[in-house]
DNA sequence: GTCATAACGACAACATGTTGTCAATAGAGT
DNA sequence: ACTCTATTGACAACATGTTGTCGTTATGAC
């Protein structure tokens, strides 16, 4: 790689406060993510799940989907789903289920053990976020999801 | 795994109302933590370089540091740390220097063609990020930002 | 009905990051 | 000095997720 003599260096622009207040909670998203991962494999082994698989499994609470479709709805890639429902069909906590639609690509559903191992981790959970809640202001915490889902709009929509 | 009947079924408690909103800001910051990971790609690409590397070249711009400091300092193992410092090195990005302190615990330091690979980054970074913030109130930027630091001090005193 | 295109699952290769184990090293207490 | 303990780097195994390629299957255009 060539480097050009420090003199020659481009200068990055002045960053606008909002753009500084923004890099914080950029930093901060990263951090609290790593937290609330951990966090989240903690619940799930409540229902002797890791975090991958209760998310997986989250994505078929409702109805049976195919694998794809789960990726889709995640927004993660199809084969990365495929690796966790089949470990999920292998434990019992899901099954696959034909498809009237099409023929290979079956249907991923939660079976009762699934549905369990879910009720299990939701029992854990809930008494977990009411506590977390209580360490911030409830409007500012609406502000806050706003903000987010404003952030989450704009980066998607591009 | 036995799962006893439906009607047996241990049934979650009733979520506070700071429960709920919390559980959107969880799954928001799940959301928004892989836009901003994709953004980081692509603006690490600037610089040849990818956000794990960004990440790992970030920890010692200010000075030399040994590869289980710049892990304590992200928050990942040291291991994951070694395998990209290993990387910069082998690119020239960064380079081992003998660490007086300690024979084995090389420091990781930034070289001339690193500086330049963050500096190019920093370029193209500063305008995404002032434009990212145009699309929110920067009050309510402050409140977020003060709210997830409030979120991640809460989840890591435990 | 035929055919081109798109979507899907299967498989392989790879990137990133974790945990576990081991030997070498540093430092603190005796 | 000696020893115990913690830290560190090296190595291996594994978990999670991505991309790429391939053959199969639906679907829509003609």
């Amino acid at each position: 790689m060539t480097v050009p003599p420090r003199e020659d260096w481009p200068k990055p622009g002045p960053q606008s406060e909002g753009g500084a207040v923004l890099t914080d909670v950029v930093l901060s998203t990263f951090r609290l993510n790593a937290r609330l991962m951990e966090a989240a494999q903690g619940l799930a082994a409540n229902g002797g799940l890791t975090a991958a698989w209760w998310q997986v499994l989250g994505g078929v609470l409702d109805e049976p989907r195919s694998v794809a479709d789960v990726g889709r709805i995640m927004g993660v890639s199809r084969q990365g789903v495929q690796r966790i429902a089949d470990l999920l069909v292998e434990r019992g906590l899901a099954e696959y289920r034909p498809n009237p639609a099409h023929r290979r690509a079956k249907l991923l559903a939660c079976t009762e053990a699934g549905y369990w191992a879910i009720r299990k981790i939701a029992v854990a959970q809930h008494p977990w976020t009411s506590e977390l809640a209580t360490s911030v202001d409830l409007d500012d915490l609406r502000t806050t999801l706003s903000t987010l889902q404003t952030l989450i709009t704009k980066l998607e929509e591009a």
